[in-house]
DNA sequence: AAACGCCGCAACCGCCGAGGT
DNA sequence: AACCTCGGCGGTTGCGGCGTT
């Protein structure tokens, strides 16, 4: 059987409240406290029903409500705890005082996303997308010589660029900034050669596994090499899967950034903060150079040794950038949260 | 001044799980 | 076990305000 409307459509008003409204539901909650909901509006003399009056309470008239812009630290908050709960915006208000769910949904979808997409960070998984960072930057003064590179044509064939090109750049970038893998100069022209050219060539990656399994496992470097046949020589057919998916990628990294942090915690896999701390551990791995905080030095959830008072888009762009670099203090009760 | 488009936010919608009968 | 109610959640919508042309 489906499931009954929550109230009788017919009769029931729908859309912004009155201020008499308001005051009626104020009333009666404050003499009765809140609960009931599907009694409530009779009771309290109101056209409504009883969800629209929970929502309009929970996320308006309740006193202990903060309402104003969000500040700096709050706005920390809310980036850093979605990073670990994804959209469970509950969650988050629960660890924002006077702020609802429904606030915090909103201020996301309206300042934060549009903030964080700017920067090239997707706001979904709170890692870099490649497609949208200035490639040039990147690559010519990571791999190439920065003379070969002319990005305008590049970034202008950007849209026919084979992603598998940028799955695999991402990897090899990040085992270049962990500085832990020798990186063949013959193996990067190529990687940049590949992307410069619409003619997608299969990389000899093959030539270069010795140096590259100092880092990756036996099982990794031919999955990247199957990947690399499967990628570049059926470059045409935009449709077919690969092997070298977002998994592997976040695998290849996640490697290479533990192989090389031994104060990584060695957490049993079958917790839910390991899942959750190497999930956080890849979004936030790539770019380990600018990392401020170490994770023997914790940085807590409300730090306000990070707070600047500004407020112009530009100056919340570069401290989210800063922002997207922290990682989970140890003391951080995980429990608590979930 | 009017038209238009964009943006922010309150409110709605549909779904789900918990708990009661 | 099946059904129902209730509260809660996340996604989406639509309206009003505002800036631009």
């Amino acid at each position: 059987m489906g499931r009954a409307p929550c109230c009788d459509k017919n009769g029931l008003k729908k859309g912004p409240w009155t201020p008499e409204e308001d005051l009626k539901l104020t009333n009666f909650i404050q003499l009765h406290g809140p609960g009931n909901w599907r009694t409530l509006p009779k009771n309290a003399g109101l056209q409504r029903c009883g969800k629209s009056c929970r929502l309009r309470w929970t996320n308006y008239l309740r006193p202990d409500i903060k309402r104003g812009r969000f500040s700096f630290e709050e706005e920390e908050t809310i980036i850093q705890l979605h990073s670990i709960l994804g959209n469970k915006w509950s969650a988050i208000a629960a660890r924002l005082p006077g702020r609802t769910d429904n606030e915090i949904k909103n201020y996301w979808n309206t300042h934060i996303r549009k903030r964080l997409l700017r920067m090239g960070i997707d706001p979904v998984t709170h890692a870099p997308r490649l497609d949208f960072l200035d490639l040039q930057s990147i690559i010519s003064s990571s791999l190439c010589n920065q003379s070969i590179l002319n990005m305008s044509n590049f970034l202008g064939t950007q849209a026919l660029m084979n992603p598998e090109l940028l799955k695999l750049a991402t990897a090899i970038l990040s085992l270049k900034q962990q500085n832990q893998v020798p990186f063949p100069k013959d193996l990067q022209d190529q990687l940049c050669n590949s992307l410069l050219q619409d003619q997608v060539q299969p990389l000899q990656l093959n030539q270069y596994q010795a140096p590259l399994q100092e880092g990756l496992s036996s099982e990794m470097t031919n999955q990247l090499m199957q990947a690399n046949v499967e990628a570049f020589g059926n470059s045409h057919e935009n449709s077919k899967p690969s092997s070298l998916n977002d998994d592997f990628v976040c695998q290849l990294q996640n490697n290479m950034y533990c192989s090389s942090n031994p104060t990584v915690p060695d957490l049993p896999e079958s917790s839910n903060f390991q899942s959750l701390y190497n999930r956080t551990i890849q979004n936030f791995s790539f770019d380990r150079s600018v990392v401020s905080t170490p994770i023997s030095s914790p940085t807590p959830l409300n730090s306000s040794s990070t707070f600047i008072n500004s407020s112009t888009e530009d100056e919340r762009d570069s401290y989210c950038s800063n922002l997207l670099k922290f990682e989970i203090p140890e003391s951080f009760d995980m429990d608590g949260f979930m």
